[in-house]
DNA sequence: TGTACATCAGTGAACGCGCGTTCACTGATGTAC
DNA sequence: TGTACATCAGTGAACGCGCGTTCACTGATGTAC
């Protein structure tokens, strides 16, 4: 394996590939994303680019995946690090400050996740990496009518919330801190005890 | 002014463009959506669209302003229309399942409007629109913190479950009945009180 | 340790395409008198 | 009612550009013997 400059052989070409094309949707959005700019980006031709994702979906979803996996373990270290264990409230309210968190760190990761139109959305590894923030977020494989409202309450609210800050469309008034944002805004969100979280297992 | 087919001027060519634009972008998101292919669903040539609109941003400025107006024009329906006045909780939760179903109604428009980098998001129309919005979300001009949080906490979770159910992110589970989703994901929510509503005047 | 050979990783040039923008133009409409 | 003229609305052709994809190629690496 060759790291050096200069060589014919890149060594790393793949991720680095996926680090320009992050680089540049976050500075252009997804528009600005071609697979000569990433090329560009990391030092080769764009036909090299071409080998090894074979399309630009092919390198969004490449990108996408990765997000999911970040988002995974970001979540699932959330959960666990939670001050009474995972069944409790308090791992939900982490995991969607965790959650939040993600989208504001990595806003170019979490803009291409949650625009499938962009790639494959039926990637192997990217739908594994999906189950896994799933299955955290309604407490069970096969969630009953109410984890599945409960859910899908929490979800919502806090992938809006980073939505629209990530868009600007929040007041000024609300500050930087996004995690006390994150924490004021969930206050709001009335969760019901959580049954079933045994199914939950770190990853 | 002249509507029949065949003759030299349009008649209503800016509406027929916008128009023509909303539909490319239900079928092909926005990214499919060209002057050019606005120009040829509309029937004229694209000098023609450039003519009316300047730019591709402009055209879709125009879609962008043309959401913010129907969506002010929904949620204040809904807000008037609420069995126990304006001010009431019922109000609020009114509200909230007519921005859900807007979205879904008006994927396009949606889809645009909370995309700023894809418009001039200057535009005054555009701000006028969206300011009624936002008064009837806050319940005032000049919000306190406890609405302020209240508000985003509202936006958010409707906000976020329009995008995911958009998205195709949400489970088969739930049905298609977005309202009766919208009613069911709301529940969850727990609204303060709202103080200073009487700013709120139809507009 | 050496050599032959297969495979992998990246090059460089070429392709056809659709795009936004620009421009001189002309047909149609509206208005002043 | 007519006529001259300004303005508006749309045409058609041209431009340069960057794009994704393809392809024959070559340099580098790894492996079998």
């Amino acid at each position: 394996m060759n790291t050096s400059r200069g060589s014919y052989h890149h060594g790393h070409l793949r991720p680095a590939l996926i680090a320009a094309a992050v680089e540049i949707i976050a500075d252009a959005g997804p528009a600005g994303m071609t697979l000569r700019a990433a090329a560009r980006r990391a030092g080769v031709t764009h036909a090299a680019a071409a080998y090894h994702f074979g399309s630009k979906a092919g390198l969004l979803t490449a990108v996408a995946a990765d997000g999911y996996r970040r988002q995974a373990t970001a979540l699932t270290q959330a959960v666990l690090g939670a001050p009474n264990g995972i069944e409790s409230g308090r791992a939900m309210l982490e995991m969607g400050v965790a959650y939040v968190r993600f989208a504001v760190t990595h806003p170019a990761h979490f803009e291409v996740m949650y625009r499938p139109e962009l790639y494959h959305s039926d990637d192997p590894d990217l739908l594994a990496a999906k189950a896994v923030t799933r299955k955290l977020l309604y407490g069970s494989e096969r969630p009953d009518e109410q984890q599945l409202a409960a859910g899908v309450a929490a979800w919502s609210i806090v992938h809006g919330l980073a939505t629209l800050w990530l868009n600007g469309d929040l007041p000024d008034q609300l500050g930087n801190d996004i995690d006390a944002v994150t924490r004021q805004v969930a206050a709001h969100l009335r969760l019901p005890r959580r049954r079933g979280s045994s199914g939950v297992t770190p990853a």
